[in-house]
DNA sequence: GTCTATATAATGATAGAC
DNA sequence: GTCTATCATTATATAGAC
């Protein structure tokens, strides 16, 4: 929570610094440069529109949080059995990565660089989303749904597999976010074997 | 290749370098950070070893490419079938990520912090070393040993997916590198469902 | 809200004594 | 090879004019 304005601006300084975080990393991208790409001619302009560069990254991650959360809420509430559920997971997690690369970029890769109690805050947001996906998975394999696994490791093997798309997903690539979504689905599903 | 000699002070000045470069990132780990962990009192002292910052990163980032090829290799020479070559690739892939969790972290994150041309060269090594993965997957799929699917992307999430285990693996954890292989190698072989 | 100028702190790297 | 001191650069952030 930073200010309570919400004005296109600040908006838009979100994207470029959003893009420039993923592209070049927090540290590396400066607000200078992040004023230079909105048409500011120094970065001391930004500090009308913020209070200083980590709001930014805050601000980011917690959209991400938010959009996991949201994907995953009206699968959750279903009453699909829990192999139907895992996928429908899955794709929406993936999904949510390809259409929020800038923000996941933040909530995988960059959330170190916030400072205490925003680092804690945001990994128990993490930790919970990370819980509810793994009830999915254990629910499966409590009703004879899944195969018989460690339920942690299993989960912990799925959700890093799916958030490995973000490191070479490219939107302007030759697969649909979709095909990708659906491919590691079946991998993840059904295996390499015959 | 930075200086022909390899002293044991500079072998410890890069052990400490690749632990702080995965802990805090590239950028955010100071020379004087690094100084201080192999007991010299400033940053200044560095320079008689090194020429600069980045050459300990691209020692670093080499030694892990070289080891990720050192596990391979073996693996390709043998005459086994393609769907238990594959499997040794996997667990091999792993157990170098987990038995180099620093290198690793400057393999798949901080490479991007060096300049060009070294840049280029790391990934036109990394991506040598994908295609030769990747033969493997084509081959199985050919022999009809593994299911058919897109190979180029099935590699892709085969290695993101093994990768990712630098993440989120704690050699201290209760989990051994090789049940962490084994398990995830199972995974992706077998698939989730029954 | 944006501009210019600047305060302050930290960085990578170098120089020279020992 | 390590020390101390320092240079040059860059960073985030602030102050005050407009």
């Amino acid at each position: 929570m930073t200010a309570p304005t919400n004005t296109p601006r600040l908006q838009q300084i979100r994207a470029v610094a959003e893009r420039l975080f993923r592209d070049k990393g927090y540290l590396a991208a400066s607000m200078r440069e992040i004023a230079r790409e909105v048409d500011m001619k120094g970065g001391g302009s930004l500090y009308a529109h913020i209070r200083g560069k980590e709001d930014l990254l805050w601000d980011i991650v917690n959209d991400a949080t938010d959009a996991f959360f949201a994907a995953l809420t009206p699968t959750l509430a279903g009453s699909d059995a829990p192999a139907t559920k895992l996928r429908r997971a899955m794709i929406g997690h993936i999904l949510t990565i390809t259409t929020h690369l800038g923000a996941a970029a933040a909530y995988f890769d960059e959330w170190r660089h916030l400072a205490e109690p925003r680092r804690s805050q945001f990994l128990a947001r993490r930790d919970d989303y990370e819980r509810l996906f793994g009830e999915i998975v254990a629910a499966g394999m409590a009703a004879g749904d899944l195969r018989p696994a460690d339920p942690r490791l299993t989960t912990l093997h799925i959700l890093s597999s799916l958030n490995a798309v973000r490191v070479w997903y490219k939107p302007e690539g030759r697969l649909s976010a979709q095909a990708v979504a659906d491919s590691l689905a079946d991998l993840l599903m059904h295996g390499l074997c015959c």
